[in-house]
DNA sequence: CTGGGGAGGGGGCCC
DNA sequence: TGGGCCCCCTCCCCA
């Protein structure tokens, strides 16, 4: 008996030992796989930084190369060649206005441009990397109903005239890199492209009207106020009953809670935000394209004929654009994708946001070789990805048919009583007021900028906060008149009290 | 039935 | 006067 008991007493041991062993056995594995794996993350960093900056050389050097050209061709031919009046007729004839759509079409005589030739690399992850492309749209002449092509009316020079920085015509957006066969923009190009790209301080600003590159962005109105359109600085918003202006609006403030019902502002680079996730950098785009069916909502097809007059004023005249990529391909409607290679902090990746960019990714007729813009304001540019009070992604633009902004869910989705000129991005849908779509874009970015100190919990709104924060607080304002009830929610309350009135929530 | 949160709309205030 | 901002109300959904 007493040998059994020592027996079971050794055996006990040994299989305490070998757990242990098999323990550290398996600590030592993870460790050492964890260790590779880390290993191997570091090495990818490196070679993505490292090849990100290759490709930023190349660009800039393939923009001196540019400006050398365009130098040369200003000496050999300085006769202006109107590359808008060329696009004119492509536009005139193919851009379909029409029922929420529009189309930018490549001109099929237009031989210069070249396939797959991004007006931007893509400069993107990292610490601080910051590609932006400033689209300065002072031309801005009304369209009117449909399209309205006024440059066919002028036969001056097209690039010329500051004169027409509020008017928004309909061409084709066109990059041109090749400047051999095209006439370089005169000075008063209104058109400017702006990159700010590499670090936060790095910014490469090229504009039209000095040297490289040249972009034909027109500006796509189509209210029916041309005497508005023609005149003044942008105007933001625009005139009630002609433009609609879809929103891409990332804020990136944070904002706590101390429960106590007061608001710290942490400008969105407060560390503690533990819910802050990055997006996957390059992969979320913010597609535009052609052929949009606004009625579907379906955002990824939203077309590409940006921008109204609207908002550019209001920081600005341009609208600033990351990762800009127009790429051409045979007759193939040009595309303009959209990619926010930073939602900076404060953003978590709301599951429409991710559907969307799936959804993007599979459409064909989207281009995504090349992670595109966000749209921001000019100041949004020189405060880099820095936090901001709002404002920051900003597209606008105009629909034609304002009853495929027919908002979806509950109430219709916007302020019934006012004009729902601002259409959110992602699911076009329309409200009264730029605030309320930044907003309803949250529930698209998943951004939640208040948080609660004393909790984890994070809300969208300022108000969802505060009356979150009651269930710390304990309070409860609101009791019932029948009984000893009490509750946070005023909708609780009402709720309840069906108790007493036999009132059934369904019938 | 209650608690909690998501989200849209309305209205007041300020500029 | 209109727009932005803020607050609140409300409805809805889910656990």
């Amino acid at each position: 008996m007493a040998d059994c008991v020592v027996f079971h007493t050794q055996i006990a041991s040994i299989m305490e030992v070998l757990a242990n062993a098999a323990v550290a056995n398996i600590c030592k594995l993870v460790d050492d796989d964890y260790a590779v794996f880390r290993m191997e993350i570091n090495q990818s960093q490196k070679e993505n930084r490292s090849l990100r900056r290759k490709l930023l050389e190349l660009k800039v050097a393939r923009e001196r190369a540019e400006r050398t050209m365009r130098e040369r061709v200003l000496a050999i031919r300085p006769s202006n060649v109107k590359i808008s009046d060329r696009y004119r007729g492509t536009a005139r004839g193919e851009g379909n206005l029409t029922g929420g759509h529009r189309s930018f079409v490549k001109p099929a005589a237009h031989k210069t441009w070249k396939d797959d030739q991004p007006i931007t690399v893509d400069e993107g992850i990292g610490t601080s990397t910051q590609h932006v492309i400033m689209i300065e749209s002072a031309d801005a002449e009304a369209a009117g109903p449909g399209v309205k092509l006024e440059r066919s009316e002028r036969e001056e020079d097209p690039w010329h005239s500051r004169d027409t920085q509020t008017r928004a015509v309909v061409e084709p957006l066109v990059a041109i890199k090749d400047p051999p066969t095209i006439a370089p923009a005169p000075p008063r190009t209104r058109h400017r492209i702006t990159e700010v790209s590499g670090t936060q301080n790095a910014v490469l600003k090229s504009e039209t009207d000095t040297d490289t590159l040249t972009v034909t962005h027109r500006l796509l109105r189509t209210g029916s106020d041309p005497e508005r359109l023609g005149k003044g600085p942008l105007r933001y918003p625009p005139a009630p009953g002609t433009d609609y202006l879809p929103v891409f609006n990332q804020s990136q403030r944070m904002v706590h809670s101390r429960g106590d019902g007061e608001m710290l502002d942490t400008a969105g680079d407060d560390p503690s935000c533990s819910y802050t996730t990055e997006m996957d950098p390059g992969n979320i785009s913010l597609g535009l394209e052609t052929h949009t069916d606004l009625s579907r909502g379906d955002w990824n097809r939203y077309s590409s004929s940006v921008y109204s007059e609207g908002c550019l004023d209001k920081k600005g005249e341009g609208l600033v654009v990351d990762e800009v990529t127009v790429k051409v391909e045979g007759d193939a409607p040009l595309t303009w994708n959209v990619d926010k290679t930073h939602l900076g902090e404060g953003y978590s990746q709301g599951r429409d946001f991710l559907d969307y960019r799936e959804s993007l990714e599979t459409n064909p007729n989207v281009k995504t070789h090349s992670p595109l813009h966000t749209v921001r304001d000019r100041e949004s540019v020189s405060t880099s990805m820095g936090p901001s009070d709002s404002h920051d992604h900003v597209l606008f633009d105009q629909v034609l048919n304002s009853k495929g902004q027919r908002a979806k869910g509950r109430g219709g989705g916007a302020t019934s009583g006012k004009e729902k000129r601002f259409l959110c991005m992602f699911c076009n849908k329309g409200f009264s007021c730029l605030q309320k779509v930044e907003i309803h874009q949250r529930v698209h970015t998943g951004e939640k900028p208040y948080s609660c100190t004393q909790c984890h919990m994070r809300f969208a709104e300022a108000g969802n906060l505060k009356r979150h924060q009651r269930v710390h607080t304990g309070e409860k304002p609101f009791g019932c008149t029948q009984c000893h009830m009490r509750f946070a929610q005023a909708g609780h309350l009402k709720r309840h009290q069906r108790v007493h009135t036999g009132e059934k929530s369904y019938s």
